[in-house]
DNA sequence: AAATATACTTAACAGTGTTAAGTATTGTGT
DNA sequence: ACACAATACTTAACACTGTTAAGTATATTT
């Protein structure tokens, strides 16, 4: 039993050195970068070896995802300590915002790549765990904005889809160089912000 | 120059030929079926002859990019009779959704794909006319309706990010697949138009 | 000491984008 | 009509990619 805990530390240890690989690779030179040689090359492993501890690359992108859901997790922690729901519901979305920003090649395998939903697809338990927690933690907040009538009444569903592809939006066309020919690089994180408040204020129905 | 005239159109035909062929493929299979060997074996030509036509695979990708602003901009020919500017901005945002739901291949390359943004970057005159003049569109109506009252006031370059933002959002985690383990798919499209019909109301300041 | 399981590697396959060099075919000038 | 040159295209190759089958040491168990 002890050998045994110690032979899985091993094998996770290895497979933790192959995740660490990666991900420096794919945060510092993109994801088009990321082979599985690559990998193999750094840690002085033969490309083989990677494959006895991931199905195949959707599977070892997938993990990737799932930490950059886990990051993504923790910057949302300041949000408990905010009283007016509305407020935390627009520090939510600065705190998308800035993810986004800061960890560009998180973001882009998150919510924009292929791969770790192919994996999904192959797993027995197909549910969409990080992204199911992500949006309930949205419809919370939008629930206690409407319970306080500080946003006007209507689906959860569809409102929590309008806000979430709202900064997700902004994200994701930064994320894929939209806006780099349309606004000045030195302004675009300020008008997202700008556009995020914006949104809120429409949203807002309080003193009106 | 008659011959001259001639040449330049069999030249054109072969280009509009590979055109075609990448269309049919990434259309039907997908973008990730679509390879230069694949298109050169369907229209019966040599791999490399393509690059007689494409600088290189980016300048193809950047080509089918612009064939799918042409379409967008066919579908929006329905706003000019519409009256009310909120409403023309209503039906333009129903009008991206269509666009997306319709062609998800198309809109994978003109907002998520990097290929056509690095071709944009090798090119002379790097301005990326085809977004600048959707957006413009953008711009145009809301200016309308802060002219009219209808939206709150604000910085237009916001305003037209939060829209643009909103609407891409939603197609965007359409087309990368981000919906379909959280939402029923037979309801996809509904809680999209929903979501719009929702910021659209509340943004709406008339009759308040 | 023999058998077996573990951890890893080598070699290979089929595919990718891309380039250099070569080959017909066609058009032009004398 | 003949030589020259431009045009249009192909073959072969390079350096990659993900992935798999088979082989090899090493360590563990019997």
């Amino acid at each position: 039993m002890v050998t045994k805990t110690r032979k899985t530390n091993r094998k996770e240890e290895l497979r933790d050195l192959i995740l660490d690989a990666a991900l420096k690779v794919f945060v510092e030179e993109g994801l088009e970068h990321l082979s599985i040689r690559r990998i193999a090359d750094m840690i002085s492993y033969s490309a083989t070896t990677i494959y006895l501890y991931f199905n195949d690359k959707n599977h070892l992108l997938f993990e990737l995802c799932e930490l950059g859901f886990l990051r993504m997790a923790e910057i949302n922690n300041n949000l408990s300590s905010i009283q007016n729901p509305l407020e935390r519901l627009h520090r939510m979305g600065e705190n998308y915002i800035t993810f986004g920003m800061e960890h560009p090649a998180y973001y882009d395998l998150m919510f924009n790549q292929a791969a770790p939903m192919e994996r999904l697809a192959t797993m027995d338990n197909s549910e969409w765990d990080s992204g199911d927690k992500a949006l309930a933690q949205l419809k919370e907040i939008i629930v206690e904005c409407i319970e306080q009538g500080m946003i006007r009444k209507g689906d959860i569903d569809v409102i929590a889809m309008a806000i979430w592809g709202t900064v997700h939006g902004l994200i994701s066309l930064r994320v894929c160089k939209r806006f780099d020919k349309l606004v000045d690089a030195s302004e675009v994180l300020q008008t997202m912000h700008r556009s995020l408040e914006w949104l809120i204020q429409s949203v807002d129905i309080t003193e009106k």
